[in-house]
DNA sequence: CAGCGGTGTCACGCAATCGTAACATTTCCA
DNA sequence: TGGAAATGTTACGATTGCGTGACACCGCTG
């Protein structure tokens, strides 16, 4: 499958940040910085899917979009349009450009990820590969929020569910406490270190044999083991 | 057979990127600016079909709905209705207006094609297994706006057909009360997610036994249960 | 104007889930 | 080998998430 995609925007920290956390999710990723770059990458390289700024130089985005959406060529490929307040959402969505789906400026790399993949999964028809993660006989399917063991269901919390996910996505890497108490609980949970143990411990009770592959690492914290 | 079809929108944008899609479609598209125009096109060619916006200056595409369904000449040519909202569903298919499918915007230009060939299809008889949607003994009938449950009609409104159909849709993934306010509700609607739950509460209701096939990830949102 | 259906919000209560402390066990190193 | 530190295990009170019923609002219709 074609995990291309076009990113184009004029901003260059935009551009880093979008790119790196696309590039982190699987994604190929091609950069233009003004219209007239998107579209001649655009046809040159049919990406899967196009992240288009509305406000861009010397053309906007939606003239590009137009463009793109004009030529047999290109029409196919789904425009992910970002703009930057929430009051140009209204002129966009009653014009009806064209796009696929909007983002507006703050927006969360995660979040924009997810509004990727989740266009992709609605043109393509379903099944995305990329939101199974497996180890060993363990799967994770993040689209269902559905864990199972040897095609067995297993019922998980959704801390439960947001930990393995978490320590999955990091396969091989030790997570501390303190990193695991971050990213799955939030920014500033004043949560004991030690209930991560808890978790772990109904994590693997869960898992039943396919716990084999949490390890503790004394000292350090908790991975999950490599192939 | 006739591959003409008339666009009518007062928007020159959404009226050049309806046409690149139909016609790369390998339709012949005729365009009207306004509901007179509309009219005018609609007797002297007789298109195979007509694309309508709602929101026309002058005369609303209701009325030019009225007006070309009370015409024997014209009352045969089916019509797909571009809306702004949900809301506004319930009364244009099914009721005396008479159109045979909707758009609710924003919609991309892709969907609109494939709306246009499932509504011409479904006229020459061949059945269109795209158009149900199926799990259990529930059957959403999106061009019907209709739900059945074990072939007993089931009395939605918009608001609880729409979440459904969306959920369908997406049959096994679930979906969190935030994705489910923006894509049923619209994109910056300041609603409680809260209120998810209630309609959630009246869609079970009304689906009495069908219920089953609605499932509650507790901590995520809501899914609809594969097979 | 009253009645009505559709909708969004709120408060209550139950059950699942969570966080913590206390205790048991393992691991490591002097 | 013994003791301290780290981790596993257990149990329990506190919290949270969700279902439920009730209600107010609003546009429509007769």
């Amino acid at each position: 499958m074609n995990r291309k995609v076009l990113v184009a925007d004029d901003e260059e920290d935009v551009l880093d940040l979008v790119s790196a956390n696309l590039k982190s999710a699987g994604f190929t990723v091609l950069r233009a910085a003004d219209g007239a770059e998107a579209i001649a990458k655009a046809r040159r390289e049919l990406p899967a899917l196009l992240v288009l700024d509305l406000m861009l130089p010397e053309m906007s985005g939606i003239e590009v979009c137009k463009a793109l959406k004009g030529d047999p060529a290109t029409a196919a490929i789904p425009i992910i349009m970002l703009t930057a307040k929430a009051e140009e959402v209204d002129r966009i969505v009653g014009l009806e450009l064209g796009a696929d789906d909007y983002i507006t400026k703050p927006f969360s790399p995660r979040e924009l990820v997810l509004r990727v993949k989740s266009v992709l999964r609605r043109l393509t028809g379903d099944s995305d590969p990329g939101d199974q993660l497996k180890v060993g006989n363990v799967t994770v399917d993040r689209a269902r929020h559905q864990v199972r063991v040897k095609n067995r269901l297993i019922d998980l919390t959704a801390t439960e569910f947001k930990l393995l996910t978490l320590l999955f996505e990091r396969r091989g890497r030790v997570q501390s406490r303190e990193q695991l108490l971050r990213d799955v609980w939030g920014y500033e949970s004043m949560i004991d270190t030690r209930t991560v143990d808890t978790h772990m411990r109904r994590l693997r009770e869960k898992l039943g044999g396919g716990s084999d592959c949490i390890e503790t690492v004394r000292g350090f914290g908790y991975r999950i083991a490599e192939e």
